[in-house]
DNA sequence: ATTAGCACTCGACTTAAATGAGTGCTAACG
DNA sequence: CGTTAGCACTCATTTAAGTCGAGTGCTAAT
């Protein structure tokens, strides 16, 4: 048997319908579908063949039909080719240019979190490539230095580190000349003991400090890997009958504020080397908890190699047009953010 | 009429199986306590002047009773009083000592959501003297200038400023020595137009230059003002079920996750200048979506005028004792902590 | 003052029947 | 042959009625 193009469109009509209703969906709603005009009893026929393909399922004998993980897939594949025509603008500039990186990306989340009534999820822009790019040293005060290590991609971070004595001008300088002209432009791998090892024999009595600098430098390239995940909109769930009783709601909310298993999604998408839209439909997510959500996701490109990943998660009648337009606008204001605002 | 001892201990009674239950109880329950040995009639009679005083309701004609926020509040007075005495200690160490500061605080939340099995709540510690304690301007490439900005208590801002060409060494000392002297150990206020005029007179042709340097101190300290607020176990909300249907449940998890709500409770946990241990009981809660909800806070000190908040919010029949427990050990611990770890 | 007893209330639960949306199948129709 | 009208059947949902029982208030006896 094959997906002729009536039963194509009958197959539309009854995800469509469903996805706006939530309630499965009759032969005779069908039938009244105005372009098509056909008995509920015809739809009947074809709506028993769409089941045997697997496309829709009854939830038990007497009630209309929902559609299957497999039509989801159908209709979401059908609907990106559509898609590929154009590129819808939102409205609103996403945000002025003087945020913070964090702002935005949390502005980020909440602005798709409101535009589709779903839950969002953004994650910040992590370098596939941590090489040090600058470092310096100052005084503080008597008893601290403050090390400022810049890091590819101008992930910066700061470190304090207090030592017994004060030291002089000329030997900050030395430190910092020293450490610079040795470590920068290096990968974390490329620091290794031997170099660390002479590097605390030219420092002679300073050592300690070479030390504690090394190890404040490794701790923000391993600090940057474990990253950071903004969210936006879970309790749009409970807008959701499906998804929110106490069991499900509470696995998800819990993924949501745990955000660790959020990565699982990260990695997923990031292996993937393509820079498209991914949709995962009920089962084919890779987080459990979620199997009776649909997720939306996509890479966004920060420039410097860095890549961040946005999401949308919604019951699995999610309306998949909307969320797609949205993902794609937020995606593409994202991608060409970093060359006006380099923080 | 008044409470007498006997009508104290039935209504305490009344409270305790309340709190485990979340039903109603009757005087048949009340009355096989073992240690007054009264019928259930006696009990009925004195349920009766309670209910008359205040302190219990009844949800319905035929229903057992349940505690008013009066009858929590009176309960909740007595413990505290109760509590005066012993501080435990919880048995395992927060946390290491080299975990970073938000770790820590995200960590701290944690232990309380899972020793508690409530939501919890822990906002950064902010400064209430912001003055500016030291700056620094250092040459990244040819058309980036860093600055990092530290303020009182150790809050950390690095700017990254675009110049159109490249600044020797000797400009950036001297631009160094012009900020540093004239700006460190002012406040947000005293740094006022006048000032900053001066200062750009003296830098010359990198007034500019000045100029993006203080917008970013102005930023760095408005920033630490809207503080940052970890949450966990907002999913706990779903372990009663008073507090889990649909539009309860989605205004909880709504507030921990937008946290701009929270803030209310800080203000006025801070207010109160005490360094107490404040509950706030059903409508005494200044968060309206929470009225159904007792909340339970203290402030911590982080030394250097460094205040932060913990707090615990559950369903009114929470385990107050537990609760103040945790929050007590919590506190002290973070109280204690920036004695060790200065980060 | 305390208690036993009793009538009464009312939410929660159980059961049964009615409802109605929807199906599958068959026979008739163009 | 595809399409459709008609009909018997299914079954989740709704509605109504009935039962249960925990709990109360009141009264009268101790």
């Amino acid at each position: 048997m094959e997906l002729d193009e009536r039963k194509t469109k009958i197959l539309q009509a009854i995800i469509k319908n469903y996805l706006e209703t939530g309630e499965p969906v009759g032969s005779r709603t069908i039938s009244k579908y105005t372009d098509l005009n056909l008995s509920s009893a015809t739809i009947r026929n074809e709506m028993a063949d769409l089941e045997e393909l697997g496309f829709i399922i009854q939830p038990h004998t007497s009630a209309g039909r929902i559609p299957s993980d497999k039509g989801y897939r159908f209709y979401v594949d059908a609907m990106m080719l559509e898609h590929e025509k154009e590129v819808e603008q939102l409205k609103d500039v996403l945000l002025e240019k003087e945020e913070k990186l964090d702002h935005m990306l949390k502005q980020a989340a909440k602005l798709m979190a409101v535009n589709t009534n779903y839950a969002t999820m953004v994650t910040a822009p992590r370098s596939s490539r941590n090489v040090l790019k600058f470092l310096q040293l100052s005084r503080m005060d008597a008893s601290h230095i403050l090390a400022v290590i810049v890091i590819e991609g101008n992930v910066i971070k700061n470190t304090v580190i207090e030592v017994a004595e004060s030291l002089n001008d000329e030997t900050m300088l030395k430190l910092n000349i020293l450490l610079n002209t040795h470590l920068n432009g290096l990968s974390v791998e490329e620091i290794n003991l031997g170099l660390i090892t002479a590097l605390k024999q030219q420092a002679g009595m300073y050592g300690p400090i070479i030390e504690e600098v090394i190890d404040a430098v490794a701790e923000t390239i391993k600090e940057d890997e474990d990253l950071e995940i903004y969210t936006s909109g879970a309790n749009n769930i409970f807008k959701y009958p499906e998804l929110s009783d106490n069991q499900k709601a509470s696995d998800l909310i819990n993924a949501f504020e745990e955000k660790q298993l959020l990565t699982q999604l990260i990695d997923d998408t990031n292996t993937e080397g393509k820079n498209e839209i991914k949709v995962y439909i009920g089962e084919e997510s890779p987080i459990q908890t979620m199997k009776d959500c649909s997720i939306v996701t996509a890479n966004y490109e920060f420039g410097d190699g860095m890549r961040g990943m946005i999401g949308i998660i919604g019951p699995k009648r999610m309306d998949y047009d909307k969320v797609v337009g949205t993902i794609k606008t937020i995606k593409s204001q994202l991608d060409t953010m970093y060359k006006k605002d380099e923080d």
